[in-house]
DNA sequence: AATCATAAAATTGTATACAATATTTTCGGT
DNA sequence: ACCGAAAATATTGTATACAATTTTATGATT
């Protein structure tokens, strides 16, 4: 059997707060104190600061000086950045990544979407949330562009922040047949097909915000509370 | 006259240190010791660990466990996959800069490019090497969109290692004209010219690089040194 | 002299202690 | 009861202390 592990790097704290905020289990605006995180994972601030101070640097947590990190809470100006910055690269990768297509890959792909169906079907939304991330992330890997991954990785991470903050009501966030297709035009090596497929879920993933400005003068405020409705 | 500064934060050490590195006063490679910079900035080793966690984070400084915080040496590959995310954001981000600009815009930069050349006039390389990276940072800045600007201006701190490691050995820098020329297309919120002129830019930044693959095989070293010539 | 094992020194990694700053509670006044 | 000031508490920021690891120096052996 494998050997007991008994140490805990930064980078470890740092990717399963990640993850948990990207699951939404822990939403924008939450206080992440250093104490508390510290109990959490047995070690002391020391580690559980560092881990803090990366994903600050990712922009997923916000750190106010002598006040703590809180989960990011994107702008809709920052929201609308992120999105067009993915559909910026998001396509023009998934075009080189079907050109480097493998059999494997393929297969490993296709897990990845059973476990999202597996996740959507138990009604693990936060699971499906984080799987459906990957699944954008590991296509960017195919590119076999290192730098441009890893932008895209940060954007993916912070979309989710924004789909906790800006996702309509209604929506359902229904990425099934949208990643099914684009796992089809991947295996048959179309990167034209692959690209329009890739922007077009794009396209619906922002659909599925809102992004509109808010009501912005709080100088109304009464016609908005004025009348004591039955 | 201004209160005195008492305190420096680790993001200033990092910046520091991240400036002396874009200016080539360190090289790829070179050793950076805990003890040696908190003994340089007057603070303790905490301050001085945070700032290189930062620059890892950027990949401007490479961490290796308990050995320590090393300038990055990036690879060929590395350095081909920088310059091509910077051919596929900064064109299009020159347009949008185009649109947006202003007069006041206008002159910040001519300021800029004159100290460009004065910087050159003087052979102050590395300030020259410093502030055409700014230049390009600037004009991200103008095009509003500061994820992608965050994006670029990475890259073009990592630029300057590629330059520092792969620039061929004639190769002047020239990009006093490159950069007015950018100026004024900008100045004449002409965005397709900006974009094409941003283009041919980054061609030419490439051009002066020597990205072809090292002699690969050590096998054949006696190929090299072989003959005892004259 | 070269090589390997071992010991000494130096450096990084983590935890803790103390200082500085926020936040909360308490309490007196209106 | 409702503020507002002030003390008490809690939290973050920085420095230091100690542990773990690597690097360098030493010396014995061939």
């Amino acid at each position: 059997m494998p050997a007991l592990k008994t140490t805990i790097t930064a980078r470890e704290i740092g990717k399963a707060i990640a993850k948990a905020i990207h699951e939404h289990k822990v939403l924008p605006g939450t206080k992440l104190g250093e104490d508390e995180l510290s109990e959490i994972y047995g070690v002391s601030r020391t580690l559980v600061r560092s881990a803090l101070q990366g994903l600050s640097h990712e922009q997923l947590v916000d750190i106010q000086p002598n006040r703590g990190a809180f989960v990011s809470k994107p702008s809709l100006r920052e929201a609308r950045e992120i999105f067009e910055a993915r559909a910026l690269l998001e396509p023009r990768t998934a075009r080189s990544a079907a050109l480097r297509m493998t059999k494997e890959a393929a297969r490993r792909l296709q897990t990845h979407i059973d476990d999202e169906h597996e996740a959507l079907a138990q009604n693990d939304i936060g699971k499906a949330l984080w799987l459906s991330g990957v699944f954008h992330i590991e296509i960017s890997k195919l590119a076999d562009q290192a730098t441009i991954g890893r932008f895209i990785e940060s954007l993916i991470a912070r979309s989710s922040l924004i789909i906790a903050l800006y996702r309509k009501r209604d929506s359902a966030l229904c990425e099934k047949h949208a990643h099914h297709a684009l796992l089809e035009a991947l295996s048959q090596k179309d990167g034209v097909r692959a690209e329009e497929l890739m922007q077009s879920h794009l396209v619906d993933l922002v659909s599925a915000l809102d992004l509109r400005e808010k009501v912005s003068n709080p100088t109304k405020l009464k016609d908005v509370l004025g009348s004591l409705g039955a």
